[in-house]
DNA sequence: AGAAATTTGTCCGTATGTATC
DNA sequence: AGATACATACGGACAAATTTC
């Protein structure tokens, strides 16, 4: 059985089950996903394919994937988070919605939105820094 | 031939090929690359990385990639201004490094970065908007 | 208009290297 | 050392968009 993918991408799809188990809490935030094998099992797909949906959810920040260890659900906790005085270089943020942000939201200017930075490095250098925007509460 | 990647991965080292190629003007601006099935052959690598090697260019937002056409290289104005007023949703922006970023890069505050934004929709909602900074000139 | 060829998109299975626990 | 997990790479297959004949 080849690989026919109707409509939408196998690995977009998996991704949504995921995103959907923690959003809902199915899987707790901290908590560790389970291993891509078992993952391949449980969704019939190759290594690759749930890779690639587990890069999916890592885009948006909401997993965080530890190398060696494994994949965690991000912690969303945006009210506690004590920092060590020194701005970690990742990390969550509340900012306030700029225009832009607003429009694409559809909410006004100044809506708290939860800002996700990450850095891409190789050997140290810093190749890019990525931030990601969402909303506290999705209109899911 | 097995897979040993030592030192810089093989998508990498294709990627920064192809990157000079355009920079230096051999696939001028707006042209089409070759096809992957080309670059296979020209390579010796596999389709996979070959692709793995675009999608490198392709977040730098030096290339972009059609399907059913190929793969083109960004007309790259980023200093050549003519937009169409709207902002596109989605695209390339030149901005001044906060002194956060100037931080990361280790620029001073102010210095010209690329900001490439993206929107992750699912059935057109707004899931997430993705901001990624990066340096025009980067020091591979 | 329609069929074939081209090209990118996705998926599978497998193998090996590297890093962490 | 051993287990686990990620990173890289290969080859093959079918799907979908576009172009060409």
């Amino acid at each position: 059985m080849p690989a026919p993918h109707y409509g939408q991408p196998r690995y977009r799809v998996i991704a949504a089950e995921l995103r959907r188990r923690i959003e809902s809490g199915v899987i707790p935030p901290g908590a560790l996903l389970p291993a891509e094998s078992v993952l391949t099992v449980e969704f019939r797909a190759s290594r690759g394919t749930i890779r690639q949906a587990i890069a999916v959810l890592r885009e948006t920040a909401l997993v965080v994937t530890e190398h060696g260890r494994g994949t965690y659900a991000s912690p969303h906790p945006l009210g506690s988070r004590a920092t060590t005085g020194a701005r970690p270089e990742t990390g969550l943020r509340e900012v306030a919605a700029d225009p832009e942000l607003a429009a694409l939201f559809a909410v006004e200017v100044g809506t708290a939105l939860v800002e996700q930075q990450s850095i891409d490095r190789t050997n140290g250098v810093v190749e890019a820094v990525v931030r990601t925007y969402r909303l506290l509460r999705p209109n899911d």
